[in-house]
DNA sequence: TAGTGGTCTAGACCACCGT
DNA sequence: CGGTGGTCTAGACCACTAA
């Protein structure tokens, strides 16, 4: 597997590179007051790479030493390049190793979108990276293709009518239902997403869509409101009809700040809450 | 004010260092398995300078090859250290000036805590550190110096009965309340707050504690759950009886993880929303 | 043992800022 | 203009991993 890499054709070849005024004058190219610093130019690169899918999630990509001759720069520069990539989680380096492409597949990384902890578990120091400690259970309530309204079309960027694929789902954390939520994909992408696939599949959401679909969450905004349960979604949920519920809408981008998947979750804060740090 | 910085005595003097062993011989000093790399331990001694007050928010701080000089290291080691805490909000640098202390007076960082915009200015790009558009409205209902419940001993990190000093207050977006929320400072720090300097005080809370109080919050914690209103609260927060609120908890950390505020806050998400990104 | 990322150095030049 | 942070290079050595 290692092997497969060194032999790999390179994703971006040196020829292509559009920085060649750079490496022979070793001077900066910021006499251009359009242009950015070649570390910038060469994480530029690297990103489309990834976009392209030339170095897929889980995969080792080539050595800085490696990167810097494909490009002609020092391996300082990669490093600096491979360092912002790292801090913004598309990349992820392991000393001895390699540089591996982020995915959600890692133990360390899953529920990395999912803010949600119970309450007990909340105290002492900060430990937001770490898993749920107890099981969490799934229902999938529905899966079905239907046309974009007029809200799922605005937030995905996409027209309103066209296509996408709903998800209907129910998570239970130690056998209290938590959250009910709403998942919109955008057609194209997700054509063959259908209920059975869901139900077999173990592991989150987002590395099945990484796994299946080649599109893997990156970044995501969300926005949160309290709300009020209506009755069906009181009963859902186990709550008294009007109890206070999180709702959190969520919109996640792919590679390339593309909108890759709309959200809108209803959270219940009974025995759990939500979990911020602020820096 | 510039050239005072020249002359302040230099705050961890050279041979203060306990890292003397590696400048003479520029190997590394991990043959000790105990020790950080020198960059780490060059970070802590900033940090260290920035607790004991040697240099305070807003100020500059001396300059990369001035702490080179002090700490007999390189440019690129202490570059690397001000690279972390420049990151971490510690510090700031601009370009051609020099690297400042962060101070909550900045008008790019105001409201850096506070995670609540109006609804209509939510879409878009990513923007969050954008300034509320609206005018703020401030309320204080209360001040007063009182004694510490259980809970809010436990969150601060103190003695049950301990003096503390709690503020309500309420504040307004465009004339509408949006947040009523409790505040509590441990006792010794915040001595001299009285309601009439939170009345007369223009700029953020946060802002006033870093001048007259010497606490500056560098970091905090929010737990956020969805409540339903009490009668009390619904009247403040002009809402009906029982609506939803965003109740959001948030614990802020001063230098060195010392726990130094606990509020306690209900948002009326209305017209507003709570915005977060994750990455 | 070979290869990888991690640390550290020394030195060059650039862009920006205030005087 | 001098001083600051920002970029880039080249090279050394270390720590970790896997074969």
């Amino acid at each position: 597997m290692p092997d497969m890499m060194a032999s790999r054709p390179a994703p971006t070849p040196a020829p292509e590179l559009q920085v060649a005024h750079v490496s022979e004058s070793a001077s900066k190219l910021a006499s251009n007051p359009s242009f950015s610093p070649l570390y910038r130019q060469i994480k530029g690169l690297i990103t489309r790479s990834l976009q392209q899918g030339d170095w897929k999630p889980g995969e080792l990509i080539p050595s800085e030493a490696d990167l810097a001759r494909r490009f002609g720069v020092s391996q300082g520069t990669v490093r600096k390049a491979v360092d912002e990539l790292a801090a913004e989680g598309l990349l992820l380096r392991r000393q001895g190793r390699g540089t591996f492409v982020s995915t959600h597949h890692e133990e360390r990384v899953k529920f990395r979108f999912l803010r949600i902890v119970p309450d007990a578990a909340a105290d002492g120091v900060a430990d937001g990276a770490r898993p749920l400690p107890q099981p969490m259970e799934r229902q999938f309530l529905e899966c079905k293709r239907t046309r974009a309204s007029q809200e799922v079309a605005r937030t995905l960027g996409i027209k309103v009518g066209e296509s996408v694929t709903q998800i209907r789902r129910l998570l239970l954390l130690a056998g209290e239902p938590v959250v009910y939520e709403d998942i919109y994909l955008p057609g194209p992408a997700f054509r063959g997403l259908t209920a059975e696939r869901l139900e077999s599949y173990r592991g989150p959401l987002y590395a099945l869509f990484e796994s299946e679909f080649s599109t893997r969450m990156v970044r995501a905004e969300e926005k949160l409101r309290a709300v009020n349960a209506s009755a069906q979604e009181a009963q859902l949920l186990r709550v008294r009809e009007a109890e206070a519920l999180l709702l959190v809408e969520r919109l996640s981008f792919s590679y390339g700040e593309l909108p890759a998947e709309y959200r809108r979750g209803l959270y219940n804060t009974r025995h759990h809450h939500y979990r911020n740090e602020l820096n």
